[in-house]
DNA sequence: CCGATATCAGTGTTACTGACATTG
DNA sequence: CCAATGTCAGTACCACTGATATCG
């Protein structure tokens, strides 16, 4: 059956008027978006993020990934074993610290980044059609501050 | 241990500015203060949005609560089944059209709506604390265009 | 026969928790 | 002894799918 309406209906106020609903609302969508984007070719959960960390911040251990993307650590595990295994990144104990693991990217990775950041910009197109580029601008400040005040708790 | 730990990185560029990422971001954070403002006393799931919807449009088929809230039709079973048995709700099998139910508010349920709107204001409040008055609304302006489209599709 | 509705069972994903061993 | 790290197992939640029965 049809778990998503055709055609969804007005909602009510109570909802629709609050930044929480409407950003997790919207979320949702964006999740939708994004996994028709990525389709099956896309391929590895979150390493497009881990990737992004990794190329600005060079070589990191995977707690500081877990901290920088917002990953559960438990899940950096699973996601650095795939990248690995895809040639994209490269895993090896720290020498000054037994205790971590150094994950690096490599050529192929900088590459995938690449290859991903216009599918991802096209994504942010299609979520903020209605919008101005002004108002593109300003919604993705007030998210950030938003989203920088809520990280640093 | 610590799944989130307590003080985030900055967050790479690719990321942050995407406001793909800053929306499913946030909606994580908002996820996790809904819980701990209902926590388990709140209550049912989806009930205020369902709530909200019955109370602004009146009685309605569970088809139609599900477009109008954005709940997944088979959720939307369950939760009637914990509204009704709360009290909070009446459903009944409507006699112009036998396949559907009617679904009711009822006064406590009215009352339970007004008691949990100052909880969702304050997560609203506490969500926003960064931004001025104007750009809160700024923002929920912003983010409803954003929905409205979307859900136009 | 087609479409919408209500319901239910099952699946996949993801966040989070807790445990554990290792090391600083 | 305490804190951080990497790893794994388990839980809870939620979106989505598919099936079925009922009805217009």
């Amino acid at each position: 059956m049809d778990a998503t309406p055709i055609a969804a209906a007005a909602a009510p106020a109570r909802l629709a008027g609050r930044p929480s609903w409407l950003i997790t609302q919207t979320a949702a969508h964006v999740h939708r978006m994004m996994a028709e984007a990525f389709g099956s070719a896309g391929g590895i959960r979150y390493g497009y993020a881990l990737l992004a960390a990794l190329e600005e911040f060079g070589p990191a251990s995977q707690a500081s990934l877990s901290r920088r993307t917002g990953v559960d650590r438990s899940y950096i595990v699973a996601a650095v074993n795939e990248l690995a295994a895809a040639g994209l990144a490269e895993r090896a104990p720290d020498p000054d610290d037994r205790r971590r693991n150094v994950v690096a990217i490599t050529p192929a990775g900088g590459a995938e980044l690449r290859r991903l950041d216009p599918v991802l910009d096209r994504v942010q197109d299609e979520l903020l059609a209605p919008l101005s580029q002004d108002e593109r601008a300003q919604l993705a400040r007030l998210m950030g501050r938003v989203r920088e005040y809520q990280a640093a708790r």
